[in-house]
DNA sequence: TTGAAAGCGCTAACAA
DNA sequence: TTGTTAGCGCTTTCAA
C-alpha cells in the first residue's frame, strides 16, 4: 500500500506544526491567512484526508450519523435515508445505517453499536417499540430524533397517522361504503395502530357495525405477508356472504399486495384508499388513490432537528417535541367510487 | 451522561488485564474458559462495547463497508444496499452509504472519505466512471468490488445488458414490430451504453432503418428526466410521420416515466419491455414485461466476493473478474403485444 | 497566532 | 495462558 500521508506529513511539508495542520483543517479562526493557505496547499498536493478514527477517539464523537430504520428495502425508508444522507453531506458527516427487521433485540443492539460503538454525532431511529431505557445515557451527549413513529422520550417526526386516516375512511363512508376492510392490522407497537384507531373512530361514528371479518390480522406473527398471501385474503374478502365495497390499505406493503390480488381476481374496480404513496399510483386502471407522506419531508425534518440539537445540547432534556409533518389525500380515483349506499350528494365522479 | 464502561472497567471487573479482555471479544482462542466466562459476564453486566474509533485507530481498518452508489431513492440501489447490509451483520461489519448523484468529484470524494478517512473494510461502488486512479493507492491493502457497472480494473458483479437487451428487442421484433423507441440514452458511462449497443445490434441483424427520432438522448447534461418530461417524449414519438409501435425503456426511472405517460396519453397498449423490475409490473394493463436484474442476487454477489477478497489479499492484483449474474426476460403482456410486421409465426398472445 | 506534550481506547509485539 | 508496554493519528490542554 502507497502511505496514506497524515497530519505531520502535512506539517513537515508546509513547515508548522502538527497542531495548526489540525487547526486549518477544522476551519479554526485563530490562523493567519498566509499560513493556512500554506496547509491548505499542502493538503491539496499530498491529498491528505483527516484519518475519522483518530478524530473520534480524541473528540469523543465520530463524524457519522446513525440510522436505524426496518428496511431499507421499504421504498419509504430508503427515499427517508436518502433525504438524510443529502444534508449530511453538507455538514460533513458520513451515515451509517442498520435495520432492524422489526426485532427489538436487533434495535438494541444497533442502537448501542451506533452510539456506543462508534460514537456517532447523532441517531435517527424508527422505534420498533416505545421503551428504550438503554438508550438513556447517551441523551444528553448525542441527539436521538425518532422518525415515522412517535416516542415518549425523544423528540419525533411523524405524520398524523389517526387524522389522515379518518379523512380517507370518512370519504369511503360518504361516498356509500358501508362494508370497508382494513389491511392490515399490525399488532405491533406503532403507526398502524393508530391507524386502525382513525378506522374505528369513524365506523363508531358513522353507526356502521365493525366487523372482524373485515380486519386482515397479522397472526403470522411478526412475518410479512406475502404478495400470494394477499392474493388469499382477498380471495377470503369476497367470499364473505356480505363482502367489502371498499378497501383501505394500511401500508404501502399491503397496498402493493392488494392492487397485485385484486387485479388478479379482476376487481380491480373496487374503492379502495393507500397509506403512503404507491409507485406509479396514476398509471392503474383506476388510478389509485393515496394518502400522501412525503419521505423527504419527513427526513429533512429528522436530519434538522438533529442539527439544531447538536448545537443546542441542553435542550433535548426537556419534554420531547413531536413535529407533525402535514400527509394529504391523492384523490386519483379508486377512493372515489361511490358505494351501495351513495346518495349522490358527495365524493367526486368515480373513474370506473 | 452516564460512563460507557471500557475495557479497563472489564478488565478490573473481571480481575484480568485489559489485554485478556480484548481476547475474548475478538474471540482469540488461547484463553482459559474459565477467564473467558468471567469476562463475558462482565462485559455483559457493565454493557460493554468496544470502541469502534480506538479498534480502527490501532488495527488499521474500520469495522465498516463502505457503499457507494447513485442514489438510495432509487429502488434498485436501496434493495442492493439492503442486501449488503444484511451479509455484512452477519460479519460484524457496519455500512457506511454515500451517494453520487452520478457525480465524479462528487464519487471520488466519497470514495477516498471511505478509504482514506473512514479505514473501510472494503468499498462495495456502482462506477460512475470507468477511470479511478486515485483508487490504484488502495488496492492492496482494500477490497474494492465494482457493481451495476464492469470496471477494467475492480472485480464486478453485473448483469449482460447488451445480451438481455438483445433478446428484448429480438422479441419486440419477432413479433411485428419496426418502428422500436429507445428510451433513453444516457451519455454517461455505463450499463445504458451497453444496452444500446444491443438494441443496434438487433436493428442492424434484422435490416431496420436507424431512425435516431426513436431516441430519447439525455440533452439535459446530467439531470434526471421528470415525470412531465416522459409525457412530452411520449407526444412527440405519438406525433411522428410514423410512430413507433413498440417502446423499450433501458432503465427502471425511464419505465416509471412511460408507464404513467403512456397512461396519459391512453396509449397503455402500446407494447413495451423494461429493463429492471418494475413495481407492481404484474398490475397493469397490459401488465409490464421486463427485464429481470435481481438487486439482491447483485448485492449478496458483491459482499460475497468482497469478503473472499478480504481473506486472500493477494488475489485483488489478478485481472479482474466479472461476474455476470443472469438476468431473464418476464413475459408479462406487453412485450408480446404483436407489431404491425407479425405473421403469426412467433410471440404469445398479446394480452390487449 | 503558534507549538509542545498528553492521551483518547484499543490492539500488536513481546515477556513472563 | 496471561500481562506489560508502546503506540495508532489525531485533538485537547496549556504554554509561549
Amino acid at each position: 500500500m502507497v502511505g496514506r500521508p497524515g497530519i505531520k506529513e502535512v506539517a513537515a511539508a508546509s513547515g508548522v506544526s502538527i497542531k495548526t495542520v489540525s487547526r486549518v483543517v477544522n476551519g479554526e479562526s485563530s490562523v493567519r491567512p498566509a499560513t493556512r493557505s500554506r496547509v491548505r496547499a499542502a493538503i491539496d498536493e499530498l491529498g491528505y484526508i483527516p484519518n475519522t478514527a483518530a478524530r473520534s477517539l480524541k473528540s469523543g464523537t465520530g463524524r457519522v450519523i446513525g440510522i436505524v430504520i426496518d428496511s431499507l428495502a421499504d421504498p419509504f425508508f430508503a427515499a427517508l435515508v436518502s433525504a438524510i444522507e443529502r444534508r449530511a453531506l453538507g455538514e460533513g458527516l458520513g451515515i451509517v445505517v442498520a435495520s432492524t427487521g422489526q426485532d427489538v433485540d436487533r434495535e438494541r443492539e444497533q442502537l448501542l453499536l451506533l452510539l456506543s460503538g462508534h460514537r456517532a454525532a447523532g441517531v435517527i431511529f424508527a422505534p420498533v417499540t416505545d421503551s428504550h431505557p438503554y438508550l438513556q445515557a447517551y441523551r444528553e451527549s448525542t441527539p436521538i430524533v425518532a422518525v415515522d413513529r412517535a416516542h415518549p422520550d425523544f423528540d419525533s417526526v411523524v405524520v398524523d397517522d389517526f387524522e389522515a386516516t379518518r379523512t380517507a375512511i370518512g370519504q369511503l363512508v360518504n361516498n356509500g361504503h358501508r362494508r370497508i376492510a382494513f389491511l392490515y392490522r399490525e399488532q405491533r407497537y406503532g403507526a398502524i395502530s393508530r391507524r386502525y384507531s382513525g378506522y374505528l373512530w369513524v365506523l363508531t361514528e358513522s353507526g356502521i357495525l365493525f366487523d372482524p371479518e373485515l380486519v386482515l390480522y397479522d397472526r403470522s406473527g411478526g412475518h410479512d405477508f406475502t404478495d400470494e398471501d394477499y392474493v388469499t385474503e382477498i380471495n377470503r374478502l369476497f367470499s364473505l356472504a356480505t363482502p367489502p365495497t371498499a378497501l383501505f390499505a394500511a401500508n404501502m406493503r399491503a397496498a402493493v399486495g392488494i392492487i397485485g390480488a385484486l387485479h388478479q381476481a379482476r376487481r380491480a374496480g373496487t374503492a379502495m384508499i393507500a397509506f403512503g404513496n404507491v409507485p406509479l399510483a396514476g398509471a392503474f386502471t383506476p388510478a389509485i388513490s393515496c394518502i400522501n407522506q412525503d419521505p423527504y419531508a419527513i427526513g429533512n425534518a429528522a436530519i434538522e432537528r438533529l442539527l439544531a440539537l447538536r448545537s443546542t445540547p441542553g435542550e433535548s432534556r426537556e419534554k420531547p417535541r413531536e413535529l407533525v409533518i402535514p400527509t394529504s389525500l391523492i384523490r386519483r380515483g379508486s377512493g372515489e367510487i361511490f358505494g351501495p349506499y351513495h346518495s349522490s350528494r358527495s365524493g367526486e365522479k368515480p373513474t370506473s
